[in-house]
DNA sequence: TCATGGTAGTTAATCGTTTTCTTTATTTTA
DNA sequence: TAAAATAAAGAAAACGATTAACTACCATGA
């Protein structure tokens, strides 16, 4: 059925290791002899065993790239900056999606690293490295990007939200908001919870209470952010702090359903996408991640860490902007 | 370095095959023995290796998915579902990313096929399906999603979408609009032909002409569509019918920025996404394709070829539907 | 006592490549 | 012309796991 190097050797005549410097050209064969193995291959209908060459050499300059959601736009542009990195060097790029879900993400980390792929870029939905500690094995080169773990000692890309957070905060309390609510994203994540208190140092910052209730904790992956929203309106906020793209995107649409016009009815600081322009039309304070960068070094890092596994460990962070309307 | 099951085996005192065994409950071994290898193996710190298995086994339970663009929220959707579906059977799904690049897309295959998955799930960018045979073994299971090739003869699920488009156009003309302009897709993709002909039908069923100017042709990767539409908006088309999401967004939000309300400055028959709400504060008539039962079926049809081989092979068409707006 | 059967484990072949070490044939050199 | 050098290709041992075939041991019953 399926047709190995050795009937290719067979078929021409020749030995197997003759086939095998052929197809990779490893030493000089004769032209007869590397035309008949190539006329063998063909009329075969040959291709080298990746598995069987993987399993042999143990290159696979293949890198894993673990996401926790695939349909957050935001992660779509980094897999692709990342993809690009790669493709520089000749790498492939094999994505796995976990929907914020641990032990998918855990289930799949384990697998890519018994062998699947050279190393892993993790955005990671857990808490502690020491999760994934358990399930690689103990050299395995691995990247952490966007989302910091506990006793992580690995490199890192990670971004820093807090100022544009915290500057946005204080815009909104400057131009007279008082009550100002605040939507979370996932609270495990290392991310939330720097949003979560850049919002809360502005506030004490300004002598604002913050009202339990003015958080509301939710999510990228819910069906909606919708219902934080409205409770927050109805108690009255003037001013919401979002602390994710995908819930400012559902927010923005639900306001213009509704008939609140952002900026005016209501002051919303979400988060945007680099180079994307979907929120112009709302005019609008955003905070803005520089995803591509992000990419670009959680890329370059992972090829760097395989090339030199002993290099010293690397945490980058990068810093967030505030983009600001002019108003 | 690196600890194979020989290590443990000698480490425990015992043969490698009462490793193996023990590993994989593959037949009964004394408690003591297991005790002693389960010790051995955590004191070694071992864990088997997945490319020698593969490499043993052959069984991967792992499936590709080749899709043309991640960032499109439609594929998104898609790759979700089939997740869903191969993860209920034990299968796991690598994702790669092509961006509708012919060369990637066949490098990629070729690769995937090679041995590192069972098969494959392909969003072709391709024309013909003889460019794929020539990479892959000749009876590597594939499935052909959402476009067709010339010469296919592999199992597929595809859309058809001309009934909707034709419907669709059609109810512009009866609304009055004369001129009509299309933006097309990728004009070597089967979906973008198949849309485009619909067009074409309709307009000629009754009796109007299509300037060649009328047709412009886009694609989802390209940056904007926005001059394709301001073109067609100088010529005077008071509806514009668009071949894809992507384009559909990026340009509702231009009208939006420009101040035109679709339905009443101009009419747009643009496509949507199933179960995603963004275009509802449009109002707008919209071609949704059954993206869900999409994804299903081609990861259960994958799943199906994978279990028989030989099975006769299978097309399925599903229709998508348009959606119409009550004015 | 000895065949019988069951139990717990070992041996060794195997998957498809790569690669080191040899071998054989041919040419060059002294 | 024999020895040395070179050229071309072959033989065989890995890599890490699985698994069919085999062995050693012990208990049982006639």
């Amino acid at each position: 059925m399926k047709v190995s190097m050795r009937d290719v050797a067979n078929h021409a005549g020749v030995s197997v290791a003759t086939v095998s410097h052929v197809i990779n050209k490893t030493r000089f064969v004769s032209p007869e002899t590397t035309a008949r193995v190539h006329e063998s291959i063909k009329q075969l209908g040959y291709s080298p065993d990746a598995i069987g060459r993987i399993f042999k050499t143990g290159k696979k300059k293949l890198v894993g790239f673990i996401v926790p959601d695939i349909a957050n736009p935001v992660w779509a542009l980094i897999i692709e900056v990342v993809e690009d990195v790669l493709a520089e060097y000749g790498f492939k790029l094999i994505i796995i999606n976990t929907k914020e879900d641990s032990s998918r993400e855990l289930e799949n980390i384990h697998l890519l690293s018994s062998g699947i792929v050279d190393g892993v870029i993790v955005a990671s939905t857990l808490v502690d490295f020491r999760e994934i500690q358990a399930v690689i094995p103990s050299d395995f080169p691995i990247v952490l990007i966007d989302r910091t773990l506990e006793n992580a000692n690995c490199d890192s890309v990670m971004l820093q939200d807090f100022s544009a957070i915290y500057d946005g905060v204080c815009r909104m309390i400057e131009q007279g908001n008082k009550k100002i609510g605040f939507i979370t994203g996932l609270m495990r994540l290392s991310t939330s919870r720097e949003r979560l208190s850049a919002y809360q140092k502005a506030m004490a910052d300004y002598g604002l209470t913050v009202e339990p209730s003015y958080i509301q904790y939710g999510n990228s992956m819910a069906k909606s952010a919708v219902p934080l929203v409205r409770n927050l309106l109805d108690q009255g906020c003037s001013a919401i702090v979002v602390s994710n793209n995908v819930m400012t995107g559902d927010i923005l649409q639900y306001l213009t359903n509704r008939g609140l016009k952002n900026g005016y009815d209501v002051m919303i600081l979400g988060q945007g996408i680099e180079g994307q322009s979907d929120y112009n039309l709302h005019q609008m304070d955003l905070m803005i991640q520089p995803s591509i960068e992000l990419g670009q070094l959680a890329g370059k890092q992972i090829l760097e860490r395989l090339e030199h596994p002993t290099h010293p460990i690397k945490n980058i962070v990068l810093t967030s902007t505030l983009s600001r309307r002019i108003l």
